[in-house]
DNA sequence: CTGAAAGCGCTTACAG
DNA sequence: CTGAAAGCGCTTACAG
C-alpha cells in the first residue's frame, strides 16, 4: 500500500497531479466523502472531515476544473465581451471582476468584438455555445443592445451589463448614475459664470449618448441657460472627432466660453486644437470630460472630468453574476447596481473672461 | 427513432446541446468517427467524412470542450499573466494573442498579479497547477524574472515571455530590439544638433532599463557626445516620476535641450512640467519617449516616440505558445522571435535654440 | 453520516 | 477505413 509520503512525491516532483482517487484511497474514505468536503457540503462527521483536509494539504490536491466542469456541467468560466471602450476602462473592470472571481473558483476569460461585423451578436451568441461560459459580463456600448440581451435569454446565458442608462431589471446590470454627474457639470460651470457653453454629443448609437445630451439641456435650460442648435456638435467619442468638433466649435461666429465633451477622449481633442490656436485653457476656454481615463490627469492642464468607479462597476457585476450562476436571482438583486460617478475638478475651469480682471 | 428535425429543435429550441453520441446516431457511424472528423484525423472516408459534417452542421454541433479537456488532459486555455505595464499594452496584446487563440480553438484566461506580494510567483504556479491552463504568455517586466521561468519548468508548464532583452531559448520568448530603436533615438538627437542631452532611466529591477541606457550612453558617445552623471535621472515609469526627473533636469544649471524618456508616461511628464514652466516644446526643448502608447499622439505637440508592436508581438507569442503546447518546439523555433521597434517622428523634436535663427 | 454505481461527453488503446 | 470497450476525474441519484 502506498503511504503518503510516496504519493507526495508521486504528485509534486514527477508533476502527475494527484485526483480525487487519490485523496480517498489515503484518507480511506469513498470518493464521495471526498467530494463532499471539497464542496463544502454538509454531512460529513468532524473527524472524517479534518481527516479528509490533511490529506488534501498533504498532497496539495486541487481538483481537475475540466472533471468538475463536465459532472457539473459547468465551465467554471466568466467572460468579460466588449467592443470599444478604451483601454483603461477594460483593464479596470478587468480588475474588479478578477477580484471576484478567483476566491470563488471562477476564472475570466476574455471576449473583445468587432462591432463593425453584422454577424456580431451571433458570433457571440456562439462563442458562449461553444466555450460553455457560465455567465457573461457585457461592457458599454455593446451593453446597450437589447438585440443581443434577447438572444443571451433565449440560450439562457447568465449576464451582467454595465450601462449607463437603466435598461434592464437590476439582477441584471450595473448603472452608473450619469445624470448626476452630469447635472454636477451643468451647474459648475454656471457657477462659474458661463452662458456660451458648447457640447459635444457621442455617437447617436449610444444611449447614453442622448442622455448626456438631454440632462445636460436640461439643467442649463433650468439655469436660464438655452443650448442653442449651434452650440450642439457630434462626436464619435474619437481624439479625431474632438479635434473636428472644437474647430467647429471655436471657429464659429460665437464661440463658447465653455466645452462639455461627452467623454476625454474628444475633450483632450478639444484641448490640444484649442491650445493650436493659441487659445488659453482655462483662462479663455473652459473644458470638461468625462470618464476619468488616465491620461485626464496627465495632460497639462490636467483635465476636468468625471470619474466613474469602473473597477468597483465590475466587482458588482461578478458578484450579480456569480449570483446568478448558483441560481440566486434574489442575491443578484439585493446587490447595490447604481454607482454615482464623481465630477473630479482639476484645472481646466475657470470662470469666462468676460467676468476676468 | 428521433429524425434529424426532433433534434434540431431540440438542440437549439429547447437549449439542451447535441454531444457527439447524437451525432453519431444520426449519421450512423460510432462515436470514434465523429470524433475523428472533430480532430481532422486520417483515416475516414470520403462519404462518411461528408455525412458527418452536414449533421455537424445541420445540429449546429460543437464539442463539449469541459469533456475534450478531461479526456485529453488539456484545458485549450491559455492565460496572458502580467504585473504592470500600461491599459494599452495589456489590451494590444490581449488583441494579438486572441486573433490566433480562436481559430485554433484555445481561450484567453487573464491573470494580472500584484508585483509587490512576496508570494507572486508561487501564486501563479498555484493558478496555473488549480486551472490546468495549457500555456502562459508573459508580459514585462513580469516576464524579465528567471526566478519565475525556474519555477513554471519545474511544473513543465508551457509558456512564452515577451521581452526587450534576449533571455531565453527562442522558442519560449519574443524580443523586441530596442537597441536597434535607442541607436535611431540618439542619432536623431545627434542629426537635430543636441548636444546637451538628459536622460530619464526606468525602474532598477527591469533589464530593459538597464539596456536603454546603455545603448543609448554607447551611441552618443560614438557620436562624440557624452552623456554625463548630472544628465542622468533615475524615474520609476511613471507620470509623476517624469515630472520630477524634468524638475531635476530643468532646472539645473546647465538644463539640456532635449531629454529622452524611458516611456511614454515619463515623457508625458516631462512636457507638462516644461509647459508648466514655460519652456516651449519642441523650440526650446525636445522630447522623445518610448512605447507610443495612444496618449503620445494625443498630447500637444504630438509625441515623439517609439513603437513596439505589441499586438504583433501578443500573435507571434500565441503562435510560438500553440506549437509548444502541441509538443512542436521545432515550428516553435521557427516562429519569427524578433520584432524591430520603429521611432515615429511627430512633434516634440526640432534643432536646439542655438542653431536656430 | 457514508458509500457503490452510473453517468457527464469526450478520447485512447486496441482490434479487425 | 471503422468501431466496441475502457477510461479521463469528477458528480448525481440513490441506498443504507
Amino acid at each position: 500500500m502506498d503511504s503518503i509520503k510516496e504519493n507526495i512525491i508521486e504528485g509534486s516532483i514527477v508533476g502527475k497531479k494527484p485526483t480525487i482517487s487519490d485523496v480517498a484511497r489515503l484518507a480511506g474514505v469513498s470518493k464521495k466523502t471526498v467530494s463532499r468536503v471539497i464542496n463544502s457540503e454538509p454531512n460529513v462527521g468532524a473527524k472524517t472531515l479534518s481527516k479528509v483536509k490533511k490529506v488534501i494539504e498533504d498532497l496539495d490536491y486541487s481538483p481537475n476544473p475540466q472533471a468538475r466542469g463536465l459532472a457539473f456541467s459547468r465551465s467554471f468560466l466568466l467572460a468579460m465581451i466588449y467592443d470599444n471602450p478604451n483601454a483603461s476602462f477594460i483593464t479596470d473592470a478587468m480588475y474588479g471582476a478578477l477580484g471576484q472571481c478567483r476566491p470563488n473558483g471562477y476564472e475570466l476569460v476574455v471576449h473583445p468584438c468587432d462591432a463593425t461585423q453584422a454577424s456580431l451578436h451571433d458570433d457571440i451568441i456562439k462563442f458562449i455555445r461553444r466555450t460553455k461560459i457560465d455567465g457573461v459580463i457585457l461592457l458599454p456600448p455593446l451593453s446597450e443592445s437589447n438585440d443581443l440581451i434577447n438572444k443571451l435569454k433565449a440560450i439562457k446565458c447568465n449576464y451582467v451589463r454595465l450601462v449607463s442608462v437603466i435598461s434592464d431589471d437590476v439582477a441584471h446590470m450595473v448603472h452608473f448614475n450619469d445624470r448626476e454627474a452630469v447635472k454636477d457639470i451643468a451647474e459648475h460651470l454656471i457657477a462659474l459664470g458661463h452662458r456660451d457653453i458648447g457640447f459635444i454629443k457621442g455617437p447617436d448609437n449610444s444611449k447614453s449618448s442622448a442622455e448626456r445630451h438631454d440632462v445636460f439641456r436640461d439643467a442649463l435650460e433650468q439655469n436660464g441657460v438655452h443650448l442653442g442648435a449651434n452650440q450642439i456638435v457630434f462626436g464619435a467619442n474619437t481624439f479625431q472627432s474632438g479635434v473636428d468638433c472644437a474647430v467647429q466649435l471655436l471657429k464659429s461666429d460665437n464661440p463658447p466660453t465653455a466645452i462639455f465633451a461627452s467623454n476625454d477622449e474628444m475633450a483632450i481633442g478639444v484641448m490640444v486644437t484649442a491650445q493650436k490656436m493659441g487659445i488659453d485653457i482655462p483662462s479663455e476656454l473652459t473644458i470638461i470630460g468625462f470618464d476619468d481615463t488616465p491620461q485626464a490627469s496627465k495632460v497639462w492642464p490636467a483635465l476636468t472630468t468625471v470619474n466613474l468607479k469602473v473597477k468597483e462597476m465590475g466587482k458588482l457585476a461578478t458578484l450579480k453574476l456569480l449570483a446568478l450562476c448558483n441560481n440566486n436571482i434574489g442575491l443578484a438583486k439585493t446587490i447595490k447596481s447604481e454607482l454615482v460617478p464623481t465630477l473630479v475638478r482639476r484645472e481646466t475651469t475657470a470662470p469666462p473672461p468676460i467676468l476676468r480682471g
